[in-house]
DNA sequence: TGGTTATATAACTGTCAAGGCATGTAAATT
DNA sequence: AATTTACATGCCTTGACAGTTATATAACCA
């Protein structure tokens, strides 16, 4: 379960992550709020979120303050670099045709 | 099973989509024999890749060739996109700090 | 035609994880 | 001290696949 790509296969830990977005963190009581989950659940997910480094837990007395860590996700950003290459090729694939075709009217 | 982060959980089929990376397609015997998996296996995980749209399927005579479909990836590059933004702002405090501290000795 | 190749699909089994409920624990409140 | 609040954790059930084996289908070959 350390694996980034199946922590992210869940719906509510995305959920989650696009949360913690905004903001400076949130503790988990304002979570269970915002995504209508159960408490429980909540905890869960931030436990598996945690341990795939893309939460940091501050405690704060009674409560715990979530943070997100987006470094975590540059490993999901280097997989998907090397199939970027492609959509970027079409790109300039679509360049080069225009470049070779007729100009259209208007500038 | 239609959502891209399940589809793309699964190890198996990371290593087709890296494997379909390079030349122009693969039939099915082909990747079995690339990944070592079973043939079924194979055809399972095609099936669910063609489906979530990242692989295409051509018919030549008895064979099924298929080739990676990138664009499907753009989904999960927009996804990550608003947290690409976190980690470019601290590219930026860094250029700052270093903006406003005793320039290097050399150059 | 009969056999082989290439692939899909069905049926089965094992594993694993998501979510529920109940409970533990520590801090805060009265 | 007793109660409440905030959170974690354990157990349990259920469902979702992954992978295997067996079989169906279609094209190719001798």
């Amino acid at each position: 379960m350390v694996d980034l790509f199946t922590v992210l296969a869940d719906p509510s830990r995305r959920r989650i992550l696009d949360t913690l977005r905004g903001g400076d963190g949130l503790i988990v009581k304002e979570l269970t709020a915002a995504l209508d989950l159960s408490q429980p659940n909540v905890s869960k997910h931030l436990r598996v979120l945690r341990e795939a480094g893309l939460v940091t837990e501050t405690v704060e007395r009674q409560r715990r303050r979530y943070r997100l860590r987006p470094d975590a996700l540059r490993e999901l950003d280097a997989w998907l670099a090397p199939y970027r290459r492609f959509w970027v090729q079409r790109l300039d694939d679509l360049a080069d045709h225009l470049d070779s075709s007729t100009p259209p009217e208007g500038t």
